[in-house]
DNA sequence: TTGAAAGCGCTAACAG
DNA sequence: CTGTTAGCGCTTTCAA
């Protein structure tokens, strides 16, 4: 079954279907109903791989992950896959995750072999040489959720959000604040949890307090547990924690109740990231929002593709206030 | 930079460095050093699109999963994705979470658009249709999660876990069990729910035991909190629950300190699944590897491609037993 | 073991 | 608006 086929069935030729199945080139209305017609009764489908070889394009994305098992790398997987799906592009995923041998590979062969036609890097740090041979293959690249030098990235601002989630705190009428954010560990990250480590110190400065303490630890809902279980059981502990993303934010909840205390009533705490199971927990968050991340990232990609201008990456992020965050307890 | 290119640098044909760099047909060992040599220095990559026209093989699978916000599937996904990247396979998602449009569409164009080799189904029932059709264009095709009719699948005997998590409950002595499954809504897994429902309730049968009550929920920790909280607030609560899912367990032991009782000692909880957070939650589980799961799943396929046997697909679940479950307290 | 040559199925100039 | 035609780059007989 291919293209001749059809184009016999329709009684046109060969370049008539092509322009008419795939909408480049004008085709007058009637023939384009005998093609599509015909294409349709035969059950026809454009050969992806003699399209590519001779047009150049694939019509396919990959998409470079560090891993797979975080909320926001597959929420922005998810949202970026689903997008691409809908203007008919596959997409191919790379996960990285592993000893790094893999991203040789990934970025020597598979981006290389022309399988792709733009690429999307989700929180990934690429190396100059690697951006730059994207570059002289022509491939757009956005990156998501980190900054990537001379590439257009969607990415909150972590400066600022950490600011919305301290100044929550400080306007509730906290004074003793502490943060659990990244520890040197997480560089997968860009710099993201000094950013939001920033963000919280800025916040304090502006209104005269001084931090009431700092822990470093991986984000995931244990390392939040460690981390605010040796905070809160401090002899001065804080009344209100900063935890840079929610999983952490869960673990410090779930320390807080082991500890006897009562949030919001004992400690106030408050997240970033607007996770699914914010909502469970009663976290107050600063949600973004990791799946309209991923499709406006296809979407940047899909008008460099196709041409036209490129809209502007808007990356919103909002306090969602919940049960976890209230005024302290009166000494 | 194509193959002639390198032929010609190589002083062979394109026929010989074809034959060189994908290992078909033979070759002699001082040829195909040349031959490597030269396309190594000239930085040459085989076009995927031509090698495809012409031999007919994509070197990529589709994974096609329902949700890529469980556990579960972003394991298989991540284990089957590696397997195959170390085979110099690419692999192209197709998520289907959303209104079942996709499905057709990802179907009907996607996986006959030529441009899988093969395709690994997760818990997704797939009709017979969409199976024929496949078996009709040669695509091998593995299941992972759920038996799916005529098809080879990998999944672990969800009777068999129910029992071993039941009778660890009932070996530490307890005799009033409550099971929390999944509901009649999580229907895109194969009456697993169903299975391990029925494993708990034979085993409680071969102990000469009733059982003290299920509730179905949805597989989430908001799921199992509340079916448990249900569970524990009764009059005559269970000395111990088996949760259907170890996201769900998290949930139920959630709620029974919530309900401030303690775990184990005045209630058990076990799950299924091995999940990462486990070990925090100090839950007993019955483990499944979904990686591994994923890993066998892109073997099989392999095999089949390669025309070589197929291995068996082992699929092991074995008790790990922490600090959530133990004797009940005698009365 | 190696080379010559015929496609694989589609797209895009170009001509009309 | 439509047809003709020349590739796209590789694989695979078939011969040598």
């Amino acid at each position: 079954m291919n293209i001749a086929e059809v184009a016999r069935a329709a009684g046109v030729s060969n370049a008539t279907v092509s322009r008419a199945l795939s909408g480049r080139g004008s085709v007058s209305p009637a023939t384009r109903e005998r093609v599509l017609a015909a294409a349709d009764e035969l059950g026809y489908v454009v050969s992806q791989a003699a399209s590519t070889l001779s047009s150049g394009r694939t019509r396919n994305v990959g998409i470079v992950i560090p891993f797979l098992d975080r909320w926001f790398f597959t929420q922005v997987l998810a949202g970026a896959q689903r997008r691409l799906m809908d203007s008919g592009y596959d997409v191919t995923l790379y996960n990285l995750e592993g000893d790094g041998s893999e991203r040789r590979t990934v970025f020597d062969d598979f981006l290389l072999r022309q399988r792709v036609d733009a690429v999307i890097a989700v929180s990934l740090e690429l190396e100059e040489n690697e951006v730059s041979r994207l570059h002289e293959l022509g491939k757009p690249l956005v990156g998501v959720g980190g900054p990537i030098p001379g590439v257009r990235t969607l990415q909150i601002d972590d400066d600022a959000a950490a600011r919305l989630a301290t100044e929550h705190l400080i306007s509730l009428g906290h004074t003793s604040l502490a943060h659990i954010g990244g520890d040197e560990a997480s560089d997968a990250d860009f710099h993201m949890p000094i950013k939001r480590r920033r963000g919280f110190s800025a916040a304090l400065e502006a209104a005269g307090l001084e931090p009431a303490g700092f822990i470093g630890a991986d984000f995931t809902l244990a390392g939040g547990y460690r981390a605010a279980k040796q905070l809160l059981g401090s002899p001065n502990r804080p009344t209100a924690i900063f935890a840079s993303s929610d999983e952490m934010a869960f673990g410090a909840i779930l320390a807080a109740r082991d500890l006897g205390l009562l949030v919001p009533h004992d400690v106030s705490i408050v997240g970033i990231d607007g996770h699914e199971q914010a909502e469970f927990f009663g976290l107050s968050t600063v949600a973004q929002y990791p799946r309209r991340q991923g499709a406006h990232a296809a979407e940047v990609l899909l008008a460099e593709l196709t041409g036209s201008e490129a809209p502007s990456p808007e990356v919103p992020f909002e306090l969602v206030t919940r049960a976890s965050t209230a005024r302290p307890r009166p000494a």
